[in-house]
RNA sequence: UGCCCAGUAGCUCAAUCGGCAGAGCGUCCGGCUCUGGACCGGGAGGCUGAUGGUUCGAAUCCAUCCUGGGCAGCCA
């Protein structure tokens, strides 16, 4: 029986390698940014315990230096950042570690404190004060906030911003020696007070702290901030790729600006880089360390154990394998759309990953009497029973004690059963799984409650199957039973959603208001024998749900099973199970929804030229009525006086409004995103060049493409990278022709299919021929010839 | 209101340089002479948020808008 956990090598992947982060990493590697190396890191804080969103980010972190350990020198740092002495404690450190490595991951030599680098933290603030680049407030905290600005108005200068580099020199070194108290100055980096982006507004590097660090003890009175600290973690560890959730998008900004200001010119290129994905939000239950911490404290649950918390000390103790944890942080989906996981999402991966681990074996957790009458009080029969069904791959059987006196479940017998109701009810006939059929005879109540039933096997379905004359008459409905003699009492701990709502914070009140009574139901019921030993063993109980002992609470005096996860889909319509009509009425709701957006979108245009100055404006006068440029483009390029200047050069060269116009508005600006034109490897001249090739078609839109990319790169004369490329249209039909056939009839199946009605197939067809033509074939002739020859 | 990010099947996500819109879950149907559920097979399900533009060709590039989320800690 295997009980062990397979290790992360283990874990198939080949399907989970596609998300953006892989593709980051494959191209650094292609480049050769960082050489061979591929280096994360996991950088918890040690404030809190870990949860299923922080086991997302270890699986992908050191799921990385797994997967590309067999093309990469691979490695992932488990790092504490513990740079606020306020919240961090040893404890917290160690449950990381627990975590970590129950999860399978193994860190190697690689443990990191970010309060070991606070001297080289201490070192880089000099280099950035003696350039400049940072200096220290006096301002108080009110004062910072109000000299801030908000995100519709810019900030105002400190006026100690221009205190100079001795000064700020000498105040930051009584600062570190403790010659102020908390708060009366902070190192801040003087960037751009007014900047739109609201976190480059001189952020604060240092904060005077007097408080005792758990490591650090009291050495320090100066505590870094996250946004100045973690970049430079990152490059002391020489870290490559490092990943971070959403909410740390435009502190990106911050960790590129520390970046570009601390290191040298050198490490620049081979310099980490922060890269964001969406963190995992799993309906109905909650997240944050400080809901989580609320939970505990106040009792609503059992510890940081507790089976229903999300918390990775929870899943262990609920008995889910790190494997199905593992899996299904892969399943996920790393991202940079933000979206809610559903339970059942999660469900299912625990039970695919139980599934071929755990032996089925039979329990009863709401026992009713069943009386066998044609059975001798006494008699015991064992029968051989399989732990496997016959699809999984394993048989390994135990015995089972059939006996008079059973118990089986109560809901499978129905005194008044509905139509399409399969189990037990009176004068019908069930299968006893691995057993016999049985025939209710007798029902008999107290009190209105039923409280034994009576009935009769038939001696010839031994062991559950049919003798080949009853195979038409075989019940439909099968169910579990325990030997009422044999059977060992156990304590049935079952576990439902802790809240019964998919968002808990969401809408008005407390969380807490959204707790799920019903969240812990304890069953008394009965097990069979061979399941009886209570070791790590995770069994299913047949039609049930998986169940293991709980590792604290079960003795062998006192049996007690946690629920891992309910076989069937319990979460029902509030969840992703919706029946067709609901999934229909979605569907209706949503196509209103759309109408209902398109009405506003159409309502909220606004013309571009609105957006525009007088000056900009009397420009797209000029383009649009003078030149005949589209108005929209003619509004794009005079928004923007260089490109609006860059457009004027080109037109010196060559006079084709339109064409120019429609190049730099749709390729141009693609490629310039926050760059000015300025900044190009070529000017006007040569762009216009370019657009004057493709205009007079000795170029494809694609060739020009080509040719534009080597300008970007390397600048050039347009001319010449056609010439050296041999990029010139292809016009002629005859050799045209050569290629069409060439690719059809290396394509038999397509054209079958083309001419089978799926006629996107002639985009396929047309990158065929570009590609093979180097992107220099006339696409219209292209199209023309494809076409004529897939319709023959 | 400034800046940033995202929007593809009911849900979670794919779609290489702009070139065949796919997968898993769920749902429905069928199979498995021992699980109603696990497992296996199949079907249905799309105006790629909208409108315009560029292109032979747009989910992908450009513009404007719509919707949702993030940013104004001396937290991380």
């Amino acid at each position: 029986m295997s009980t062990d956990d397979s290790t992360p090598d283990a874990d198939p992947s080949p399907s989970d390698r596609d998300n953006f982060i892989y593709d980051i990493i494959d191209q650094d590697l292609e480049e050769d940014t960082y050489g061979d190396r591929v280096v994360t890191r996991f950088p918890p804080e040690p404030n809190g315990y870990l949860h299923i969103g922080h086991a997302k980010s270890i699986v992908l972190n050191f799921g990385i230096k797994h997967d590309y350990a067999d093309r990469a020198e691979t490695t992932c740092h488990l790092r504490f950042d513990d740079t606020n002495p306020d919240t961090e404690s040893p404890e917290y450190v160690q449950s990381i570690k627990d975590a970590v490595q129950w999860l399978g991951y193994d860190w190697e030599e690689h443990e990191y404190y970010a309060s070991d680098y606070f001297e080289q933290f201490y070192q880089y603030a000099i280099t950035l004060i003696k350039q400049g680049d940072a200096y220290v407030d006096s301002l108080d905290e009110e004062e910072i906030r109000e000299y801030r600005g908000s995100v519709d108005e810019p900030g105002t200068p400190s006026p100690y911003r221009d205190r100079s580099v001795e000064e700020n020199l000498e105040l930051f070194r009584k600062m570190k020696a403790g010659e102020f108290d908390d708060g009366e100055h902070v190192l801040r980096a003087k960037i751009d007070m007014s900047s739109p982006h609201m976190i480059m507004r001189d952020p604060l590097l240092f904060r005077i702290k007097h408080a005792h660090h758990y490591r650090q003890g009291d050495d320090w009175c100066l505590y870094p901030m996250y946004d100045y600290a973690h970049p430079l973690e990152d490059a002391i560890e020489d870290i490559t790729h490092s990943l971070c959730t959403l909410e740390f998008d435009n502190n990106r900004r911050v960790y590129d600006w520390v970046m570009e200001h601390c290191l040298e010119e050198d490490e620049l290129p081979s310099r980490p880089r922060q890269y964001e994905f969406n963190r995992l939000n799993l309906d109905y239950t909650v997240m944050s360390k400080r809901r989580l911490r609320h939970l505990v404290e106040e009792d609503y649950v059992d510890g940081w154990d507790d089976p229903r918390l999300p918390t990775i000390a929870g899943l262990k103790r609920r008995g889910i394998p790190p494997s199905a944890v593992r899996s299904f942080c892969r399943s996920v989906g790393v991202t940079r759309s933000q979206s809610r996981v559903q339970m059942s999402h999660f469900e299912h991966a625990l039970r695919d990953d139980l599934n071929d681990r755990a032996p089925r074996v039979m329990a009863v957790l709401d026992p009713l009497k069943v009386v066998v009458t044609n059975l001798d009080e006494g008699e015991v029969e064992w029968l051989e029973a399989n732990h496997w069904p016959r699809d999984i791959d394993k048989d390994e059987t135990r015995e089972v004690p059939f006996t008079r006196k059973l118990y089986i479940e109560r809901d499978d017998f129905r005194m008044d059963p509905p139509e399409d109701f399969t189990r037990l009810a009176p004068g019908r006939e069930v299968r006893l799984l691995n057993g016999y059929f049985f025939t209710c005879e007798e029902v008999i109540e107290e009190d209105g409650e039923v409280v034994e039933l009576r009935g009769t096997i038939d001696p010839e379905t031994r062991g559950g199957s049919s003798p080949d004359g009853r195979r038409d008459t075989s019940p439909e409905g099968s169910i579990h039973w325990v030997s009422a003699s044999h059977g060992v009492p156990f304590e049935a701990r079952v576990y439902d959603r802790l809240f019964d709502a998919p968002n808990p914070r969401a809408g008005d009140g407390e969380f807490t208001d959204h707790l799920n009574p019903d969240s812990l139901s304890v069953r008394n019921g009965l097990l069979e024998p061979a399941a009886e030993q209570p070791d790590a063993t995770r069994y299913q109980f047949i039609r049930e749900g998986y169940y293991w002992t709980d590792p604290d609470d079960s003795t062998d005096d006192h049996l007690v099973f946690n629920q891992i996860v309910p076989l069937r889909d319990t979460w029902g319509d509030t969840d992703s199970s919706l029946s067709r009509e609901q999934i229909e009425e979605r569907r209706r709701e949503k196509e209103q929804e759309k109408q209902e957006h398109r009405q506003r979108s159409l309502e909220g245009k606004t013309d571009p030229v609105d957006l525009l100055s007088d000056e900009q404006r009397a420009r797209v006068e000029h383009y649009h009525e003078t030149l005949d440029v589209k108005r929209e483009s003619a509004a794009t390029i005079a928004g923007d006086d260089a490109l609006a200047d860059f457009f004027d050069t080109a037109l010196d060269t060559y006079d084709a409004p339109s064409a120019v116009a429609n190049w730099i508005v749709n390729e141009l600006r693609a490629e310039l995103k926050d760059r000015s034109v300025n900044a190009l490897p070529f000017d006007g001249a040569q762009f216009a060049n370019l657009v004057q090739l493709v205009d007079t078609d000795e170029l494809t839109g694609r060739g020009a493409r080509t040719v534009f990319d080597e300008m970007l790169e390397n600048g050039g004369d347009p001319d010449a990278i056609v010439d050296a490329h041999d990029l010139r249209q292809v016009d002629d039909t005859e050799a045209l022709d050569g290629v069409v056939t060439d690719v059809l009839t290396d394509n038999p199946d397509k054209v079958e299919r083309y001419r089978d009605g799926k006629t996107g197939l002639l985009g396929f067809f047309m990158g065929q021929v570009m590609d093979a033509t180097n992107g220099s074939a006339n696409p219209e002739v292209a199209r023309e010839l494809l076409q004529e020859r897939l319709d023959e």
